[in-house]
DNA sequence: GCAGTCACG
DNA sequence: ACGTACGTGACTGCG
């Protein structure tokens, strides 16, 4: 065995481990759909067979909007069949678009009994969708073996791409898509040189075959794996269910205000200018206030700035200079006025560059809307994340950032819907640490940060003051990430001693929660492993070896995953209910954003009132927990929501 | 390609 | 004594 490898020494797969059941030699042998009666065949196939990988060839990687140029299909282990497109020229049978053929597959792809699979298939869900092959009445969910790979194991060394799971379980040298057509540039970035229309039928037939094949054995290997790991809820009930809907979401994509961020664009790029001389004024020269380094000298050794020695201490062992990050500036706010303007350049540029002037340039022009991709398999609890652009990091905090989310806009008539489960994560606590107290907090639907704060001080709840909440709103939100006594004391700006008796205060109150906590952290040291309601793993290296400090990281991490992957699942039982109810209900409604506690939706006005009411009850009965679930919805003509 | 910074839940 | 909350993605500067 491989002992340098995490996963293995996890105890998770042997490559061989399952080496019976899925016998690996045997190369793929290639048939090529090349007439009527071969295509008949292959449906035949499709149409009584258990299992059925695909795999699509197309001219681009954005779903949105290239273009299909084959299909490969895998019935049984070690044949691919491949099915070219809308070929041009006339010496080969190619499958055409709109045509009576393209119809039967349709069918045979909705009614077939056996369980699609590929590999990352939102992307061929889309394409396919976009083509006439939308599969939707299909009554198994389609067997993503990427996703699976990942809830297998997160730390899969050498990451989730088909070749590198192929060789790592079958030991197989796949053809890299790169030496078919080409990359230019360093590193094989860049754009590629032909695309998968350019390349001979002689070698894209057994390339795509042989990836159908391996994606077949793949999900014959990963339903072992997943039955002995236990995610089989999580797999059939949760994520594979998601993918739709995530194609829905990813192809319906969000609407943006392209006049007014441009009109915002012009007014913040003047201020920058403005502040930007002045800042230049103050130091006594012109320098790039966006470079840190070059800050760091002005501020603490041209202009002396700092609150205390350590400040502006060398760091001998590196070569880092004292910081600028905002939270230090702040602090320093007063002392000079370079200082604001400073974090007022900070703010601007960042939202100039990410989001303003970013934007603009990722909107589609098929669709004029901007099209996000929701990562199934990136975030270890099991949070989706948005990239290309991540739209669930878009400002809300300050004046400025809230004009930004101004121009995420609906279609012509309709509104933006934004409902957000209040304090999911703490409910979700109370649930899997069944602690009577917080409980029946949620019960009586108390503000959970005033009665945590009734219950520590042990006041009348009508008489917690602000600071109290505050300190209760922290050490809320800290227990569910494992704080420590100390961290609350710094950031809390209560004594290391107060600190202490609060935290102690609390778990006599919430005895539950701190049974939860450590349970969690014996688990850890026995298990090694914790998981979610679902099953969700989060394995961790065997123990020995760590310092204090990781020791005390791992107990962290160890305690969150639960909490945030959980809390995480709720949310996507929430997205598959309601998808179903506005399909079923068929509005004209859509689901175009997740942000981990958040449902955004762009909303006809007829439907407004209906859609409200389904999304709160969707969100509010997603699961049944120890704790009642509540969202807060409002309903604006932007995200910036204006009403409740 | 990494570090610093900062946007979000 | 330890080190200072969990989880992400994007942009910029710089070597």
């Amino acid at each position: 065995m491989v002992m340098s490898n995490f996963g293995l020494q996890l105890g998770l797969f042997d490559p061989g481990d399952f080496g019976e059941a899925v016998p690996q030699g045997a190369p793929t042998i290639t048939r090529l759909a090349a007439s009527d009666a071969d295509f008949a065949q292959l449906l035949a196939e499709i149409e009584r067979a258990e299992d059925v990988a695909f795999d699509t060839e197309t001219t681009g990687v954005d779903m949105t909007r290239c273009e299909l140029v084959g299909l490969s299909f895998c019935t049984r282990e070690g044949h691919g069949w491949y099915v070219p497109v809308e070929m041009d020229g006339a010496e080969h049978w190619s499958l055409r678009l709109n045509s009576p053929q393209l119809a039967a597959l349709r069918h045979s792809l909705n009614t077939t009994r056996a369980q699609l699979a590929a590999h990352n298939a939102k992307f061929d869900l889309g394409v396919l969708q976009r083509h006439g092959l939308a599969i939707t009445h299909n009554t198994r969910p389609i067997f993503d073996t990427l996703i699976a790979q990942f809830a297998i194991d997160p730390f899969l060394r050498g990451g989730l791409g088909l070749k590198a799971l192929a060789k790592r379980y079958f030991g197989w040298d796949m053809t890299e898509i790169a030496s078919l057509i080409g990359y230019g540039g360093r590193g094989g970035r860049g754009q590629p040189q032909l695309s998968m229309r350019d390349v001979p039928l002689e070698l894209a037939a057994p390339y795509a075959a042989a990836d159908a094949d391996a994606t077949w054995r793949l999900a014959a290997l990963s339903r072992l794996q997943i039955e002995k790991l236990g995610l089989r809820r999580l797999l059939d009930e949760v994520e594979f269910p998601l993918l739709p809907v995530l194609v829905d979401m990813e192809m319906a994509g969000v609407a943006i205000d392209l006049p007014y961020l441009s009109r915002l664009s012009d007014e913040l790029h003047q201020r920058l200018q403005v502040i930007e001389s002045q800042i230049h004024g103050y130091a006594g020269r012109r320098f790039n206030i966006g470079s840190p380094q070059q800050l760091s000298g002005v501020l603490y050794q041209m202009l002396g700035l700092h609150l205390n020695f350590a400040d502006v201490q060398a760091h001998p062992a590196d070569n880092r200079v004292p910081s600028t990050r905002a939270h230090r500036l702040t602090q320093l706010k007063d002392t000079h006025p370079i200082v604001p303007l400073v974090v007022e350049h900070r703010e601007l540029s960042k939202l100039l560059g990410t989001y303003i002037d970013a934007l603009p340039t990722l909107v589609n022009p098929n669709t004029n809307r901007v099209h996000t991709h929701f990562n199934q398999a990136v975030v270890i609890t099991g949070r989706l994340s948005s990239s290309n652009p991540n739209l669930q990091n878009v400002p809300i905090t300050t004046e400025v950032g809230r004009r930004v989310r101004q121009a995420f806009i609906a279609r012509e008539g309709a509104q933006v819907l934004s409902a957000d489960y209040s304090q999911i994560e703490l409910r979700v606590l109370a649930h899997l640490a069944d602690d009577a107290g917080l409980k029946a907090a949620f019960a009586r639907d108390e503000d959970i940060h005033a009665s945590t704060a009734a219950a520590i001080y042990n006041v009348p709840l009508n008489t917690v003051t602000t600071d109290q909440r505050g300190y209760a709103k922290r050490i809320n939100y800290g227990i569910a990430y494992g704080m420590s006594s100390y961290s609350l004391a710094r950031g809390s700006g209560m004594s290391d001693a107060n600190a202490e008796r609060f935290m102690a205060q609390y778990f006599k109150r919430f005895a539950g929660v701190k049974r939860w906590l450590d349970g969690t952290k014996r688990k850890l040291m026995t298990e090694r492993v914790v998981d979610t309601l679902y099953g969700r793993r989060r394995p961790f290296k065997p123990a020995g070896g760590q310092t204090p400090a990781e020791v005390r990281r791992d107990e962290r991490l160890a305690v969150n995953h639960p909490v945030q992957g959980t809390a995480a699942e709720v949310v996507k039982l929430a997205m598959l209910g309601l998808h179903k109810a506005l399909k079923a209900g068929g509005y004209q409604t859509l689901l175009t954003l997740q942000v981990h506690d958040e449902l955004v939706l762009d909303v006809p006005l007829e439907e407004v009132p209906a859609v409200r009411e389904l999304v709160r009850h969707e969100m509010e009965h997603a699961i049944q927990l120890a704790a009642p679930l509540k969202a807060d919805i409002s309903v604006g003509p932007n995200w910036d929501g204006v009403d409740d």
